[in-house]
RNA sequence: GGCCCCAUGGUCAAGCGGUUAAGACACCGCCCUUUCACGGCGGUAACGCGGGUUCGAAUCCCGCUGGGGUCACCA
């Protein structure tokens, strides 16, 4: 009620930024915006030996990239940081002394292979593997000597065994879990640094976190934080677990199920708009049959409490749809642009062009391929017959199209009309071709697929006249007669592709 | 194994006691068309099972089954 609403997205960087965590920084950051809250990102690196500065980095460009921006985090700071959790050490020590002073927690000096054993044991017994509660009763002064003698132990906290915990989660709503099913947990390892469960309470509480909305993973342990909050005696936070994310097969999503970073989908030529459209369909439904739905209008439309409590199964034929969608919406001045050293590199076009009517002809020329693509390698692919010579011919066009006996001909008829066409424009090629189609007494495909292919060797792409026209007429007439020439010395066979 | 969450077509997902059980992707037809893509029209396809409650259950309750998560001095 009028409180501040403050989000935090708190990745640990060791790895590339997973579509998983990409959706889950999407709701935070759209709940956050719409409910004029706070975006945290922070960074949990509290494992030392497995983060990265790599990691780091491609979390933070992923994030930029996919157009979600964080409000206070590790690069531009905020009253509450620092934000890596690596740099947050004092704060941590300080809530320990103060669960020391209260009393909330307690040393233990059981070692790693005794608790080891006494989990195997109760395994074997088919009972749940929980501390037994050894160390809780060692009077004050004996475990004081004991540390002082220096002897090794972790910190664990005292969680009563009767009454229940409730998880209060906007998602599934109130989730009741038995106090004795939570055992004294440690929360201060033995080489004195905090367990990961301790420092994001500490870290939530301390920022002052209102909605920890994170991934259904952290469900079960969440009773264990809500045990935090109340020893650090702060209101405990507002939860929503959002459902995971699974592979086709249902099993957890992994390398062998093909790309699931968003680094990967990024170099895939996947566009940020359309992954955060896809992401945000995986587990909401913005209503109105509505699935186009750009960051804008979702920071409208996005209900917490709307979301699916089912795991979803990320199926890539409908983000490669989306991205279709999302890819044919862009301009051609900015695909141009994108392409450039591309095209330069391939000698398509020089670094330096700069003749006005070059330059319009080549947006010309990706505008008509672009409104037939879904991706970039469509784009590359159908731009190529008209930068570069054909010199390989679609197998199944051959088989098709150049198979009758009078297709070299009737191609040299076409280029010998071309001769004679003027101006080179569609319109007018148009009226020339369909007249030789009248004369030679064909139905126009029969003049046109071979056409097609022989002029770029593929048998899709813009409309043939157009095709003719983004050639000119040299090239249009040059390839047509050496496609027949080809066709003729039966050297066809090994251009096909 | 204990505990927790979940369960509508192949996939995403509407539905919140009475519907011919939406829509999208994918798939299959047809139309448009010189091809492809786009677009339009149509089709195949779902309430996991068993008990209740109710005049009436996809919707509420219980059980089962199935899937997932979690039980570390990992995060």
């Amino acid at each position: 009620m009028g409180k501040q609403i403050r989000v935090r997205f708190a990745p640990s960087p060791t790895g590339a930024l997973h579509i998983g965590g990409a959706r889950t920084a999407y709701f935070n950051w759209l709940f956050a915006r719409q409910q004029k809250g706070t975006f945290v990102l922070r960074i949990d690196d509290t494992d030392r030996a497995r983060s990265t500065e790599a990691s780091y980095q491609q979390i933070l460009d992923s994030l930029r990239w996919l157009g979600i921006g964080w409000d206070e985090g590790p690069d531009v700071g905020g009253t509450f940081g620092p934000y890596r959790q690596s740099e947050r050490i004092d704060v941590y020590r300080t809530y320990l002394e103060q669960l020391k002073a209260t009393d909330h927690i307690y040393p233990c000096f059981c070692t790693a292979e005794q608790l080891q054993a006494e989990r195997e044991e109760a395994q074997r017994k088919g009972r749940a593997p929980r501390y037994s509660g050894r160390c809780r009763h060692i009077p004050r002064e004996e475990a004081d000597r004991r540390i002082e003698a220096g002897e090794a132990h972790v910190y664990r906290l005292r969680v009563s065994e009767a009454g229940e915990t409730t998880v209060r989660d906007l998602i599934r709503g109130d989730v009741v879990f038995q106090n004795s099913e939570i055992d004294d947990f440690i929360i201060w390892k033995a080489d004195g640094t905090p367990t990961y469960h301790f420092a994001s309470c500490v870290d939530d509480a301390a920022m002052e976190i209102s909605h920890v909305i994170r991934a259904e993973e952290h469900l079960s342990n969440t009773p264990r934080h809500v045990a935090l909050f109340q020893a650090f005696g702060v209101e405990v936070p507002l939860f929503a677990h959002v459902p995971m994310i699974l592979a086709p097969d249902r099993s957890k999503l992994s390398k062998r199920h093909g790309a699931t970073s968003v680094s990967e989908y990024r170099e895939a030529g996947i566009l940020p708009e359309a992954l955060v459209n896809y992401l945000l369909l995986l587990g909401f439904s913005p209503g109105e049959d509505k699935e186009i739905v750009s960051r804008d209008e979702a920071v409208q439309l996005f209900q917490l409490d709307r979301v699916t409590k089912h795991a979803a199964i990320y199926d890539v034929k409908k983000l490669e749809w989306l991205n279709a969608h999302y890819f044919r919406s862009q301009s051609p001045d900015a695909v141009v642009a994108k392409l450039w050293p591309t095209w330069v590199e391939s000698g398509y076009v020089r670094a330096d062009e700069v003749d006005r009517s070059t330059i319009a002809w080549i947006r010309t020329v990706t505008e008509f391929v672009l409104s037939r693509s879904r991706n970039w390698t469509d784009v590359m692919d159908g731009v190529r017959p008209y930068f570069a010579k054909v010199n390989t011919y679609d197998a199944k066009g051959v088989q098709k199209q150049f198979s009758g006996q009078d297709v070299p001909h009737r191609l040299r008829l076409v280029a010998d009309r071309l001769q004679t066409v003027a101006p080179f424009t569609t319109v007018v090629i148009e009226r020339a071709f369909r007249e030789l189609i009248e004369e030679l007494q064909v139905k126009g495909g029969e003049l046109i697929h071979p056409t097609r292919l022989a002029l770029t060797g593929m048998t899709v792409g813009p409309g043939l006249f157009d095709v003719m026209a983004l050639l000119g007429r040299e090239a249009s007439v040059q390839r047509l007669n050496a496609a027949a020439d080809l066709i003729e010395r039966g050297e066809l066979v090994n251009l096909q592709k």
